[in-house]
RNA sequence: GGGCUUUUAGCUCAGCUGGUUCAGAGCACCUGCCUUACAAGCAGGGGGUCACUGGUUCGAAUCCAGUAAGGCCCA
């Protein structure tokens, strides 16, 4: 059968896909095998396949992959979680699109239109997931959503509630206005941003012309002021104390009040205070009992505290006010500044800090053993140092707020059954919260006297369940599957993941089960482009996953994507690395076809053939021992590297060159088989990178029964490794790597036969003349006592070698080449007597560095005396 | 402003307890080759004051201090 030259992916990919699939290969259920778990961090129901799930993704498969190998029971339990904000905000777009509003349908319509929504679209990213080959098992896959899990999260808060770890308040928020929602602290990111600092001057009551100048970023919330504020120890301003101010516009009286907490160098030194509109205010403002005037709706814009501004947007106040504020003389200047400024994660919205009732999960307690355990290193962060930033924001941990005012999410189970602020009781269901009502308020409260909170929860307040959620370890706690998946073994994540999810699955691992989720967390890091800008949907800076896939197929891709991209380390991922991972997909299908057209024979084994064996043997387990290493310190990269130059360098173009028959000729029977089987081994330890290529080469190879799939095949076991044939090895390479260069610097072609006289001055070094002859293609190779006039040379560990001039001869060139050596012999000697005529580095470095010193010395000595007598005789 | 962290070849990164893996790898680049598995290839080659300054040491990319420039997190 004609096997064509160049691999092509589309023809195997989807084929062993499904094959594996029917086969079962990726759905676990317990048994007596040790378990292997990995949870995905659940993709957004919204999301599309990004270069960042491609990273986290393959580097998934590839732990699981090798995990089946390696024999254990592996189970890689996919899934989606619902995104509040993300979902709600698609299905009103959508909606909108299609003329309905979202206020003219009930709660249950809506969320009728987004499960519709999530229906057609959420597994739109799953089904992506298989074309990259992530084995997960799909029949575990599972949504944040779900009967089940919508159960575990329900009683999660109801428990917390219980015992006294949820309450509800009002505190200072983050309010996304465009979402209409709050936002926990870790949904806001900061951004630096040019802005201007207002001048703005308060006259000083009861005064004729004197002012105060006060600096702010936010102009349009002076109509919100409730107090000036001034440094007690700032001297400029000691004559304000006790005095009052009028608010430009609003024309209103506010105090005068001195704390510590202003700054004197920064702006003026004077701060107005809004306390509805900022945190630091809104402290201020309860310390020293101030007003608090909220002058935004819900949506940003102005409200009746507005004034004439009411119904506009706060940025168009902001230009408007300023520029009345400068009409009416109280603008005294204007300085460019730059200052972060927060924007919701999701829509990108100006955070408002907004004063509001929302719920609380008081994380101080909680978070305590969550942080021992990592610091202790029960669970390990993969790079180490994540360690840092965890424990940084675990000892500064803050409330988390969980409510979200939207409906696409779990509704929280609070019932209100009258006007007082504790008139409410937590529970799973109406009747529930009926009878406890009655009991709480003392009077008959029924089902129809009930309002249900309009709120749901974060959606990371249903993901933190995740490693428990999907083995119902919550639901029927102690089941099989829980008992023996929990805790998992690995968890990949983005480092930006640490404090929303991370942190949060440890937390309830330890609340729920007593034992934590996982044992490693290895922190992915951001995939750049070329420019090292983090790629996004907004810059449209990030290639299209399944394009590439297409392109150079999903085992390049992942070649491409793991080449460089050590743990915790951002990823500069560019398209060229993929054409590395087709290239190297090519080469070994092509290794597969040279051997595939041998044709067998019964005939001795050629004694270079048996060395070829035994030294590949010794350098596949060497640098198997070093991939398990790699592996073990989840240096993925490092393992792809070794693989990848163990399958190119030394099988391709080493060893397959060695046992390599002439053209046309035959290969004996043991030779072919032991390279079947090592072929075989380096498949395996390539499966878990390239699972496509491997599994289709491997059933080119030999005739499989079924279910003798590469993907279930054993992981290789380190055997015995050879050191003298490794280093007999390297000295070889050396010697032919110089007869290739003298055939090329002396344009003696490779097909040309030579021959290669050897001088031994020092140790003769190894067996390896059979694999120098045919690698070198020597006609001869002999040893002799004497130097061999007219013959280039060269010297490897001080033995001579020496290849007979053929007709024209540039004995010109020839000399320089050696002048060339014989200057860089003196210069090390020179440096290595340097140091050995220094007292102190004899007298005190150990005994072992300094015989190396000498051996140096001795080395150089004997490589000038060798190169001057090459001179000699050619003068 | 506080914490963490990085700086080694054109690019991306290794380099463990200071000294024979000490200046390395892959890619890119340059020069030959369409040699009979592979031009998605083969054989060679060039390229680095290890950010800077000082210190410790017989000896520093490696340890210490400072400086500079980046990155991340938090305020």
């Amino acid at each position: 059968m004609e096997i064509p030259k160049q691999y092509d992916p589309t023809k195997s990919e989807d084929k062993w896909y499904s094959h594996w699939s029917n086969q079962g290969y990726f759905h676990s259920t317990p048994d007596d095998r040790e378990p292997y778990t990995i949870v995905i961090p659940p993709p957004n129901v919204t999301g599309v396949l990004h270069m960042g799930h491609m990273l986290n993704n393959t580097i998934q498969d590839v732990l699981v992959r090798r995990a089946r190998m390696q024999g254990k029971n592996a189970c890689w339990v996919p899934g989606t979680d619902h995104a509040s904000i993300a979902t709600e905000a698609k299905v009103v777009q959508k909606l909108r699109a299609e003329g309905i509003k979202k206020s003219d349908l009930t709660r249950p319509e809506f969320l009728g239109h987004a499960m519709d929504w999530k229906e057609k679209y959420g597994g739109v990213i799953l089904e992506q997931l298989k074309k990259l080959g992530a084995s997960c098992d799909w029949e575990r896959t599972d949504f944040t959503m779900n009967p089940d899990y919508s159960e575990s999260v329900i009683d999660t808060f109801i428990d917390l509630y219980n015992k006294g770890k949820i309450y509800r308040g009002v505190r200072m928020i983050n309010w996304d206005p465009s979402a209409k929602t709050a936002l926990s602290d870790e949904e806001v990111l900061h951004k630096e941003v040019n802005s201007k600092l207002y001048h703005v001057r308060y006259k000083i009551e009861g005064s004729e012309d004197e002012w105060l100048t006060i600096a702010t970023t936010r102009p349009e919330t002076i109509l919100g002021d409730s107090a000036i504020c001034v440094n007690p120890n700032d001297v400029r301003y000691a004559n304000l104390k006790d005095k009052r101010a009028i608010v430009p516009i609003a024309n209103r009286s506010i105090p005068i009040i001195q704390d510590e907490y202003v700054e004197m160098e920064f702006g003026t030194g004077c701060l107005k205070v809004t306390p509805a509109h900022d945190e630091n205010d809104y402290a201020l403002g309860g310390k020293h009992n101030l007003e608090t005037i909220d002058i935004l709706n819900e949506d940003g814009s102005l409200n009746k505290n507005g004034l004439h501004y009411e119904g506009q947007d706060r940025f168009e106040v902001r230009e408007n006010i300023s520029k009345e504020l400068d009409d009416l003389g109280y603008m005294v200047k204007v300085e460019d500044h730059i200052n972060k400024v927060g924007y919701s994660e999701r829509t990108n919205a100006v955070i408002e800090p907004r004063l509001s009732l929302q719920w609380f999960v008081n994380m101080k307690e909680l978070s305590k053993p969550a942080l021992d355990v990592v610091m202790d290193g029960t669970i390990k962060f993969h790079p180490d140092n994540m360690k840092n930033t965890y424990r940084h924001w675990m000892e500064n941990i803050k409330d988390w707020c969980i409510s979200r005012q939207l409906w696409w999410g779990h509704q929280i189970p609070a019932w209100y059954y009258g006007k007082g602020e504790n008139d409410f009781v937590v529970a799973r269901t109406a009747e529930e919260a009926a009878s406890m009502a009655t009991e709480k308020s003392d009077t008959m409260i029924t089902v129809d006297d009930l309002k249900r909170d309009e709120d749901v929860l974060d959606t990371w307040f249903s993901s933190w369940l995740w490693p428990i959620a999907v083995f119902k370890g919550l639901k029927e706690p102690g089941n099989e599957d829980i008992k023996y998946y929990y805790p998992t073994n690995d968890l990949v994540t983005a480092p930006e993941i640490m404090f929303f999810w991370v942190a949060r699955m440890i937390i309830a691992g330890l609340e729920y089960l007593d034992e934590i989720p996982f044992k490693n967390v290895y922190y992915t890091g951001i995939v750049r482009d070329k420019l090292g800008r983090k790629m996004s949907k907004s810059l449209g800076n990030s290639p299209d996953p399944i394009e590439l896939i297409n392109q150079y197929g999903a085992d390049g891709v992942r070649v491409g994507i793991l080449i460089s991209s050590p743990a915790g380390n951002d990823l500069p991922f560019d398209s060229s690395q993929c054409e590395q991972g087709r290239n190297f997909s090519n080469k070994v299908w092509n290794a597969f076809r040279l051997v595939n057209m041998w044709e067998e024979r019964d005939i001795p084994q050629p004694e270079e053939n048996k060395l070829a064996i035994e030294w590949f043997n010794s350098k596949l387990n060497a640098a198997l021992e070093s991939i398990n290493d790699s592996f073990d310190k989840f240096r993925l990269s490092d393992a792809l590297m070794t693989t990848y130059k163990l399958v190119w360098d030394d099988f391709c173009s080493w060893y397959l060159e060695m046992i390599k028959p002439g053209y046309k000729q035959p290969i004996d029977a043991e030779t072919l088989e032991q390279t079947k089987q090592f072929f075989e081994k380096v498949l395996r330890m390539m499966h878990p990178f390239t699972p496509f290529v491997t599994e289709e080469i491997w059933h080119w190879l030999r005739d499989r029964k079924e279910g003798e799939d590469i993907i279930v095949a054993t992981w290789p076991e380190v055997e015995d490794i050879n050191k003298e044939v490794l280093t007999g090895f390297e000295t070889a390479s050396e010697i032919i790597s110089s007869i290739r260069n003298i055939r090329k610097q002396n344009n003696i072609p490779n097909k040309v036969k030579i021959d290669l006289s050897v001088k031994i001055n020092a140790t003769k070094a190894d067996g390896f003349d059979t694999v120098i002859s045919k690698m070198g293609n020597l006609e001869n190779l002999e040893y002799v006592d004497e130097k061999i006039a007219n013959s280039f040379s060269f010297i490897v560990e001080n033995n001579e070698y020496f290849i007979p001039f053929g007709e024209e001869v540039d004995v010109e060139a020839e000399k320089e080449k050696i002048e060339g050596e014989l200057e860089y012999a003196k210069g090390s000697l020179t440096i290595v007597r340097k140091k050995l005529s220094n007292e102190r580095f004899v007298n005190n470095a150990p005994e072992a560095v300094v015989a190396s010193e000498k051996k140096k010395e001795a080395d150089a000595l004997n490589k000038i005396k060798i190169l001057e007598e090459k001179l000699a005789e050619l003068n």
